[in-house]
DNA sequence: TAATTGTGAAGCATATTTGCGGCAGATACC
DNA sequence: GGTATCTGCCGCAAATATGCTTCACAATTA
């Protein structure tokens, strides 16, 4: 899950799959679970970027899952938005009392929801922009110098493979077809064959050194960044 | 009639009756008819939310009003539930290729068929677009990032056995046949034997593991995905 | 002209299809 | 109702097809 992962933990079936579709079309990564007790579990393991937490749950309380993972030094890092009805004001108070980081009345339209987890993670955006420089592991992309490092060591690439690199990169787990990326690249329609692309992952790969597994075959669909 | 509305095409005139007191004491709104060019009339005129069509008909076949329905855009939209008698295995396969969306073999019971109608009334006009993620208990199938997770974890499939999950999952509950997950994957009048769908199904429920058993063998027709 | 980008073909890895034998559910016959 | 037969599904492994990579060279660009 990492620092993109989002946990959901909402005992209402409609809403946990209702608010999991939304993000997950957003591009973020969502586990949504319905106990008290799996999202401990998962909350320790899976360390996700942000927690949204429903303050009613059937078995464990939800401001105590917040006490718990707040007071663990592990977890406390993480960012705890909790989703509470109109009219419990008083948990609210002692949920932010106890370390939530905000909170949310329901019901809540998508979009405040939407936006509301967008500045959480804010500092690592799903989708960053356009120029704002990428880190992933220990490689760098500066689109303002247009160069990448890796190991604070500067790697040479061509125009054409650094756009490529950054095309994929800019979304680290998703799949694009090879017209995807000359599109992307080289503007639509650019009559190119399907070959050319795969020439220059290649040689991506090649300069990447051990970095260039993180680019990933798709069999049949095309490449992918892997993160 | 309206959404609610049923319309119900059988020849026989006692279990007609049958069907229709039932479903209206359920609150349904119900119309039988007995031909199928009167039945034909009527879905054009009153746009019914559901049609249950007998197959053996003394005019029309059952069929055929089942092709026509599907291919007027005015009607295609409109959920048509076959009923046919056990035995009528290629009827039934023929009718679910020319659009049918479910059928119920005689004799049924009472009780299945309000189930079957109310599932089928249900069901949102959601047109769930390719690339919306589905989630179904806790396996998600993400379309950007073309993967398939299941508790956490990414389940590795090739292609094919992407595409036929994907296509299977996207109407959990319907029955598909051979020759419409052929059509789905590979394109119309992909030149494939049923048999290839067979194996590539295994292999998807071995790759599932405990998962694979939602995906169920519909004998004598083809598969489905069960919820 | 040198560097970059694109093409087509060969080689290789992997995915897909097919055919067969076995098995189980369904049907027909007594 | 019980048994024989028929039909359709599944597992396996061989055969085939598909798609990716790499390479040498051609075209383009700066």
């Amino acid at each position: 899950m990492s620092r993109e992962g989002i946990l959901l933990i909402e005992d209402d079936k409609d809403i946990l799959e209702l608010v999991e579709y939304n993000l997950s079309k957003e591009g973020y990564q969502v586990k949504g679970v319905v106990s008290g007790e799996e999202a401990l579990r998962i909350a320790r393991s899976q360390l996700p970027g942000l927690i949204l937490l429903d303050i009613m749950l059937p078995d464990l309380d939800g401001l105590e899952i917040c006490k718990i993972l707040k007071n663990d030094p592990k977890t406390s890092h993480i960012p705890i938005v909790m989703l509470t009805a109109k009219g419990e004001e008083s948990d609210i108070v002692a949920g932010l009392e106890l370390g939530a980081d905000d909170y949310i009345t329901k019901p809540f339209s998508i979009k405040v929801l939407i936006a509301r987890v967008r500045t959480v993670l804010r500092r690592k955006p799903s989708v960053t922009g356009d120029d704002s420089p990428i880190r992933i592991g220990n490689m760098q992309i500066h689109p303002g110098r247009h160069e990448v490092m890796i190991d604070e060591e500067r790697v040479d690439l061509t125009l054409t493979e650094y756009r490529i690199l950054h095309f994929l990169a800019r979304r680290p787990g998703w799949v694009f077809t090879r017209s995807q990326i000359v599109n992307a690249v080289r503007g639509d329609d650019y009559p190119v064959t399907d070959r050319s692309v795969d020439v220059q992952i290649a040689g991506l790969r090649k300069k990447l050194g051990p970095f260039g597994s993180h680019i990933e075959t798709v069999r049949g669909i095309g490449y992918r960044f892997k993160e």
